[in-house]
DNA sequence: GGCCTCCCTG
DNA sequence: CAGGGAGGCC
């Protein structure tokens, strides 16, 4: 197709886009970890285990005071608790990254001793300052009173920074889950694609994933090892964007010295004076709160973002994962149609009245061209997004696409619908289910969806439905078209989007049409074979007979006008090349508009010649009069019931046939 | 009778 | 495209 593929190959050090842990821990928020799982497994592995020896430690802001070896073997030993929480490492953990652990261990406690360190001057200088300040003599009782007061506020403070600290663990905890469910949704096999990345096949799709979350960010995150601990200058930018830079106007103090021994990072949005100082933990909170609401947003957005984007650079961000194949679409080399002679026919809505028919239906089903803008629905217009803070490097949310096999096995033409989700279509899915299901070992690889397979693999796995709306998303695949609904579709969209298991779908419509290209007389037994995951019985199947009965008539009448057109010619030659059945011509463009309205499929050549032939024959009939009987048609019928070609095997996989040729 | 197809109609 | 009637075939 093109060279996508290769436009994907990344530089091992490209691999890994967000870099997260090459930079100093300090010079993230708090909230970075969790929006950092890491395009690449690895990194989750590295920041579940920062999470598993940060989690570990007290809460308590005293913590700080502990002895800094002691503290970097409780991390050592939360380190090595870290296997139990790994989520992604199979394969791949902790020992392929030994060194930047280690590093970052290392970093951890070079900062609480810097700290400590400084933590200890600055009472120095306080306590210095009260002896100076207070004539120790004269003012002997005022100043016990004052201590006492001092001592009192402290321990209010230290009181409240405890329950800060709490909130702080719960909120990250809730995060924590979210992520993960988001990570489990988008699937965990970033180690089995990096495996085979590194033959550079999919780094393209983790570059895809990573330039989709940092899109619009700030890259002063990105800069490779330890940045400075302090504030850099985008964070100092993230400060004034926070309101905070008039308020805490001091020299910024990372509160990741102050606060990793809870197990948390956090920015410069403050500074340590505003935070010992009384109010300060107001300050703080508001603080934290507003970086809360603003991650939040950000990834809900960035969640639904990535599943609204035009699909199109994630496929050719997935086509890298997939084995090439061949490019010969038909089983048969004689019926190997010829590509790009079909006219391009616009895409429009059918009216599917038996078909689970929504009333999206009427619009157009397929999305792709609609603006991105649209499908992007502001996850939270009141939330700052984007604009007010310069963000870390946003992270793969989203770890890269499952494995997963059970999905839907059919993914209908989608209908345009609010939620991003069914942006991916359902040639995207049935490309998808390609990898799980059981083929034909001849002529497979040389199926027209075959080739569209490999270069048509980006869409999430559906399994993600089932991580937004367990009960209901399993509902959608069990009942088919009857499914309640999927997180904010309602039933029909969300059938539709599942796709069948049970009923007639328009997937399934759309694939018969296409199948009539090759078939005109499917038997029951032939439609089961193709339409393996329809659940049949007696109605679906009378259905789609009823389908096909109604291509043939279609076909028929066609036929029988253009016939009788081509017998209103007077001129032999007039009517010989009305005769011709051209991918030029009118008759052409009808019937592929009728069959294969989206014009995704290449109309074989073999139909081509069916259609001539039955043009002929009704001509033939038509010129010698035989029309006058009422039963003429059936000796046509006849012959073109003999005609039929067997249908490829790429039909008989769920979902519908792609040809590649047709892919833009 | 069951199934299939054609034909007509909406 | 669906519903339904008619006719043919097994």
């Amino acid at each position: 197709m093109d060279s996508s593929s290769e436009s994907f190959q990344q530089q091992p050090s490209q691999v890994y886009p967000f870099d997260l842990y090459r930079s100093s821990p300090a010079s993230y928020s708090i909230l970075s970890p969790l929006l950092h799982p890491n395009s690449a497994s690895q990194r989750w592995s590295g920041y579940r285990q920062r999470q598993c020896f940060f989690s570990e430690l007290p809460v308590c802001a005293e913590v700080g005071g502990e002895d800094a070896e002691v503290s970097g073997r409780r991390e050592a030993a939360g380190g090595a608790r870290v296997p139990q929480y790994r989520l992604a490492e199979r394969g791949r953990g902790v020992a392929s990254e030994p060194g930047d652990w280690s590093q970052d261990l290392m970093r951890v406690k070079r900062l609480r001793v810097d700290s400590m360190g400084r933590r200890e001057g600055e009472m120095g200088r306080d306590g210095h300052r009260g002896r100076g300040s207070i004539a120790p003599m004269t003012r002997e009782e005022r100043s016990g009173d004052e201590r006492g007061r001092r001592k009192e506020s402290r321990e209010e403070r230290q009181r409240r920074r405890r329950e800060l600290k709490l909130q702080f663990e719960e909120t990250r905890g809730r995060l924590l889950e979210l992520q993960r469910k988001v990570w489990r949704a988008y699937g965990e096999q970033q180690t089995e694609e990096e495996k085979r990345g590194g033959e550079g096949e999919d780094d393209g799709a983790i570059d895809e994933v990573a330039e989709m979350f940092s899109e619009g960010e700030g890259d002063g995150h990105l800069t490779g090892e330890l940045s400075p601990p302090l504030c850099s200058s985008a964070k100092k930018h993230e400060c004034a964007l926070n309101g905070s830079s008039e308020v805490f106007s001091e020299a910024p103090v990372d509160l990741d010295v102050e606060l990793n021994e809870g197990g948390m990072w956090l920015g410069c949005s403050l500074v340590q004076g505003e935070w010992e100082s009384a109010g300060g933990g107001e300050k703080f909170a508001q603080a934290l709160k507003k970086e809360l609401a603003n991650v939040m947003a950000r990834v809900i957005d960035r969640v639904v973002r990535l599943y609204a984007a035009d699909p199109a650079p994630a496929q050719a961000a997935a086509l890298a994962q997939e084995p090439p194949t061949s490019r010969s679409r038909d089983p048969n080399p004689a019926k190997k149609p010829k590509p790009g002679t079909a006219p391009h026919v616009v895409e429009q809505a059918e009216a599917l009245p038996l078909v689970i028919k929504r009333p999206q239906d009427k619009r157009n089903p397929l999305p792709e061209d609609r603006p991105k803008s649209t499908l992007i629905p502001q996850s939270n217009p009141s939330l700052p997004l984007l604009p007010l803070l310069p963000q870390p490097p946003l992270p793969t949310l989203i770890p890269p696409r499952n494995k997963d096999p059970f999905l839907p096995s059919c993914a209908p033409n989608p209908p345009a619908l609010p939620l991003p989700l069914l942006h991916y279509t359902m040639q995207q899915l049935f490309a998808r289910s390609l990898s799980t299901m059981p083929l034909h070992k001849d002529g497979l690889s040389n199926e027209p969806f075959m080739e569209f397979r490999s270069h048509n693999l980006s869409f999430p796995p559906l399994p993600l439905l089932g991580q937004l709306n367990p009960p209901l998303a399993d509902r959608g695949r069990d009942e088919g078209m009857r499914a309640g609904g999927v997180g904010g579709l309602d039933g029909g969209e969300a059938a539709l989007f599942l796709g069948s298991g049970e009923g007639l779908s328009p997937c399934h419509l759309k694939k018969a049409k296409l199948m009539f290209f090759y078939t005109r007389y499917p038997s029951s037994n032939t439609l089961k074979t193709y339409f393996p995951d329809v659940k049949f019985n007696r109605c679906v199947t009378s259905q789609l007979i009823k389908w096909f009965s109604n291509f043939r008539e279609f076909f028929y009448i066609q036929m029988e006008r253009f016939a009788r057109q081509a017998a209103r010619e007077g001129l032999a030659a007039t009517r010989e090349r009305a005769l011709h059945l051209s991918r030029n011509s009118e008759l052409f463009r009808i019937l592929n508009m009728h069959y294969n309205k989206s014009n995704d499929y290449q109309v074989p050549e073999r139909f081509v010649e069916v259609s001539e032939l039955a043009l002929r024959e009704f001509f033939a009939a038509i010129q010698s009069g035989r029309d006058a009987d009422p039963c003429w048609k059936k000796s046509i019928y006849k012959i073109i019931c003999k005609l039929d070609s067997p249908v490829p095997d790429s039909f008989r996989l769920p979902g519908c046939p792609m040809d590649p040729h047709r892919m833009v």
